[in-house]
DNA sequence: ATAATAAACGTAAATAATACATTTATTGTT
DNA sequence: AACAATAAATGTATTATTTACGTTTATTAT
């Protein structure tokens, strides 16, 4: 969290900008956030938030997707800004500003491999360990914004896979929400919503008799945002 | 909008980053924002909101309230982040993003002068002029973010004077959401938060009645936080 | 054929949101 | 002193939404 020698310091005569992406997934019934050890110094081999300075030929959002891009192999990944984060001497190195953003993910989708050669790890949302700087604030900042983007916006289908059951996506909003909801309430309520789609599958994986697969309707969304409805589940 | 002169343009070799403020007030039932029109080249006689580079000592709010200070004369103002602007192009002269920060000021205690003087002007939100840059489209982002947040938090108050009646808080709440809303439950839904304080004056500029003067109570307002309960109006 | 399991479904009660009409306090006018 | 005018203040019935809760169903393994 801190530095703990003097000759890392410098001068502050100039104005850094960074981003810093707090990487969300979902696996196992369980919120996850994605963090990796530091492999540079200053403040090597702590726990850090994955970020990179924004460089002077590319878009703020671009800066994070290359990010994304370079720790995880995951291209296209939904994100959104969080805050900026300002305070003058919220880096003890440099005069930096850095842009949160936050991105969500699929978690099946990606190499699981590739993630760990890059020194990342995967923590589950309330065990996570002590990261570098204000980077624990971010995630908590992050967090609280999910929370109240899933009630609104179907972000939470982000973090699923094209396909899922509706007992899947019940335990996402249990995981971001941290409590539990009411199985038949939830079903009716999405179900009303009419953004899923039925398939003809199922997924068998977690009972005998298996439960429907549905995919999200994007179009049957916009219908009804313009038609004034609020998403709100749960 | 653009520049109209190649060699204002200079060579992107260090990146800036500035704040620029969204500074909403409410009178006479209207919402309104202070623009002003620029007094130095580039862009010099356009309308554009009021901004500053962040300096390298300052945190990146101070640098907000201190523009604020500059420009109006206020201190201490409600001021809330609301987004970074990041395009590698969005300022043909420099490579610079910007930290917009959205102001809610009571107009009423503002020196209207102070104001004119600093080349500044009140208009009415759905009246706007073209501004510079991408300065519309962080009206139109602050905008967004107020109808969210004044339906959570009791953020409508800080564009109000320290004592008001219901009737002026609706007034501004249709002025945020831009519909009407029902006196009867407005009045209701308000008054069943239990934040609001009943004074004994009253106000009587805008009837022969007079309606009475109410003030907002924090306190009640935080133990209504905790208790879990939505802060939800109209 | 049976046991076991998670998925799927429905209804009643409580709460919240909406729609809508009349009375009241006060002032200025006659 | 009575009256007209005006915005403020109040209540109730209807509708919609949310919550609480128990039973049946499809499928697989034994």
């Amino acid at each position: 969290m801190t530095y703990n020698s003097k000759d890392l310091y410098q001068v502050k005569e100039k104005m850094y900008v960074a981003t810093d992406c707090i990487i969300f997934g979902f696996h196992e019934g369980k919120l996850k956030l994605l963090v990796f050890k530091r492999r540079v110094e200053p403040l090597k081999g702590e726990w850090s938030l994955i970020g990179s300075f924004v460089r002077l030929d590319e878009d703020l959002e671009y800066a994070g997707q290359r990010v994304l891009r370079e720790t995880t192999g995951l291209e296209n990944v939904f994100m959104q800004q969080l805050k900026s984060y300002g305070k003058k001497d919220r880096d003890p190195g440099y005069r930096c500003i850095s842009i949160a953003q936050y991105a969500l993910i699929r978690i099946d989708d990606y190499d699981e491999e590739l993630v760990e050669q890059h020194g990342a790890h995967w923590y589950e949302i309330d065990h996570l360990p002590l990261l570098i700087l204000d980077h624990n604030e971010m995630v908590h900042d992050a967090l609280l914004q999910l929370k109240q983007n899933a009630r609104y916006k179907p972000i939470g289908f982000e973090l699923l896979p094209e396909k899922f059951t509706i007992p899947q996506l019940q335990a996402l909003y249990e995981a971001i929400y941290q409590r539990e909801l009411d199985a038949r309430n939830f079903r009716k309520k999405v179900l009303s919503l009419n953004v899923l789609e039925k398939l003809d599958e199922k997924d068998k994986s977690t009972s005998k008799r298996g439960a429907f697969l549905y995919k999200f309707n994007y179009e049957n969304y916009q219908k009804l945002l313009k038609s004034g409805y609020n998403f709100e589940i749960a």
